[in-house]
DNA sequence: CCTGCTGATGTGAACGTACACATCACCGGA
DNA sequence: TCCGGTGATGTGTACGTTCACATCAGCAGG
């Protein structure tokens, strides 16, 4: 468990830093540091020399050193809330590998509970580690506030929302993914659908609840009130054996996979054939989608392609780029088997 | 999507430091550092002062200089393959959660393939931080090679993996889940069972796969060669329909629960009921499991757990503490309803 | 032969903190 | 009265790097 000794050496504590490697090359220590930064008036033969040098002691520059007096950490934070979904968990990675072949670290924050006290706390944690950009995957009613009252000065930008803050906002388009999941529905000629949403104090499900009601609102049908989910499989589960005791809609539009599949296993046991007698739809496109029972016709997003961008756009402005798109990332329906045309 | 300006002040550039702090509660700035790292020797009066110093003027210990004096970075690194999957998802947030209550941070690198120039890169950029540990997530084998190379001599820990290296890994062990799930199959009755394992290179995969063949050669069984899979949905259904195509077997263990999924989709495609013609058993017990259709019958693992646990050690042993306990963690089966009695 | 310029390299700070040590007031015991 | 000890506080220095500036050689042009 305990790390390497290396018995032979006698006290070789001290990693080696510029000036040691100045004096292996036989330059001063600037010169070092020149050749670190690809400065332009460094002879390419003391780079040589000097790059030697640092291959012959295994030279790291430390990044403490060089964040204290640059003054800028080479850390973006990450305020995320439910890593283990897919969606979030994917954009993240994208976020780390764009964020990492630009230089930069990541530091991500889990938020536990969506109360305030805890995003804060989360905020407070990045704020400490001078991150000099942030992005939030989170409930951002409350994030907003907290980043007023921590008074947060770093560019930032919330993943995944709709467009209510377009200024620092990069999103799926939502809204328009919903109303495609809705419009897909009535299409097929039902007329009674039903909506079980996420949690409230998520931005993006209450974009996708607007979309839904849009969408019935413009073909004049009746709109229900949603059903407030957590976005896991167990609501819906539970949600659709309460709601199927009264067999007075013939099709679901959920906000997420989780809970369009936990809401098939309640057809099932409640003797609904899908899509036969229910049609469902989901939202996220995640991998396991096209292999429920039936398949799932869902609404992709492309959560990758988010990140990349969120990185891309916090950089750019890092460096005084003005004129970034925040265009909207274009959501795809995905038509599988557990949709059909109302008898 | 600019940071907030304060076009009142006219350059308030600099944050407060340690000696602006001191000057305003009117001591030196030693006594400032004492109050910061909470010495015994200061006067409760001082200590009042001095915070009240800190919270007038918003002040924020600077991290790097902190980790430059004293050489200590505070800071946890995980190397991680499939982040997106619940059961290293699930870990990290575990894993993330202990370090922030113990004031470190982790630093998260995704590798994203595992060929070695991958792992190397990635624990390349760990190291680059200066990380005080390592927790590694990832197909062990080539890691550890990668460790060698780059001389990493911080205390580390592998997760998820087998007891192959007890002194440095953490794990569940899947020998034996996998052996409860394997004689699950065979106390039902079936004799035929087929196994689709994970990615060779996974040493977890290696050990479901040992625990599977030990357990059938203790029956007495017919063993057959396992298929190598990688873990996702799309490869147990392909890989179904092409077994199905002979149905000499009547029960498969599956490596995780998204390859049983996309099994039961190649049984429902081939006309096979779950459990009547087939009984399936995943690994992992991902959240969904209990409502896939049938309800999967797996193994669980405490995710959190071990990456509370991985915390808890590598701490320990930064601490110096001795007699850390390596005690794996003991997985469970959950029978439900994709297994039954065979005819 | 001097002047001014340019490219390559070196020297002195400074970043913000913690450690080692110095200082100082105060107290009790011989 | 003086001395040693102790608790609270202050002063110097170092960590490893980059920035601003200084130096120096070489060269072209008058």
């Amino acid at each position: 468990m305990s790390s390497p000794e290396q018995a032979s050496e006698p006290e070789r504590v001290r990693a080696p830093n510029i000036r040691d490697v100045a004096r292996v090359a036989g330059v001063s220590y600037q010169t070092v540091s020149r050749a670190l930064n690809d400065s332009p008036s460094i002879r390419p033969e003391t780079l040589a020399r000097v790059q030697a040098a640092i291959e012959e002691l295994g030279y790291r520059p430390n990044q403490a050193a060089r964040a204290l007096v640059t003054s800028r950490s080479r850390t973006i934070g990450v305020l995320a809330a439910q890593t283990v979904h897919y969606g979030p968990a994917t954009s993240i990675q994208a976020i780390e590998t764009a964020a990492r072949e630009a230089g930069y670290r990541l530091s991500i924050t889990n938020i536990s509970s969506s109360e305030y006290a805890s995003i804060k706390a989360g905020l407070d944690h990045l704020m400490a580690q001078s991150i000099e950009a942030l992005i939030v995957i989170a409930p951002q009613v409350r994030v907003f506030e907290a980043l007023n009252d921590l008074q947060v000065a770093v560019p930032f930008v919330t993943l995944e929302s709709t467009g209510l803050n377009t200024a620092h906002s990069l999103w799926v388009d939502q809204i328009q993914g919903a109303r495609l999941a809705t419009r897909h529905l009535i299409d097929l000629g039902h007329t009674e659908i039903m909506h079980i949403s996420g949690p409230q104090d998520w931005i993006e499900a209450e974009a996708r609840m607007q979309g839904f009601l849009r969408e019935l609102g413009d073909a004049d049908l009746r709109t229900r009130a949603p059903i407030l989910g957590d976005w896991t499989a167990h609501f819906g589960y539970y949600a659709g054996l309460e709601l199927l005791r009264y067999r007075d809609f013939t099709a679901v539009f959920c906000g997420n996979d989780q809970m369009a599949l936990g809401f098939m296993h309640a057809c099932r046991e409640s003797g609904l054939s899908v899509p036969g007698d229910m049609s469902i739809v989901g939202f996220d496109d995640i991998p396991e989608a096209a292999h429920f029972a039936p398949p799932l016709t869902t609404v992709r997003q492309n959560f990758a392609e988010i990140g990349r961008r969120a990185i891309e756009l916090l950089l750019g402005e890092l460096r005084g780029d003005t004129e970034l798109s925040h265009a909207p990332v274009q959501p795809e329906l995905i038509v599988r088997q557990s949709t059909a045309r109302h008898a």
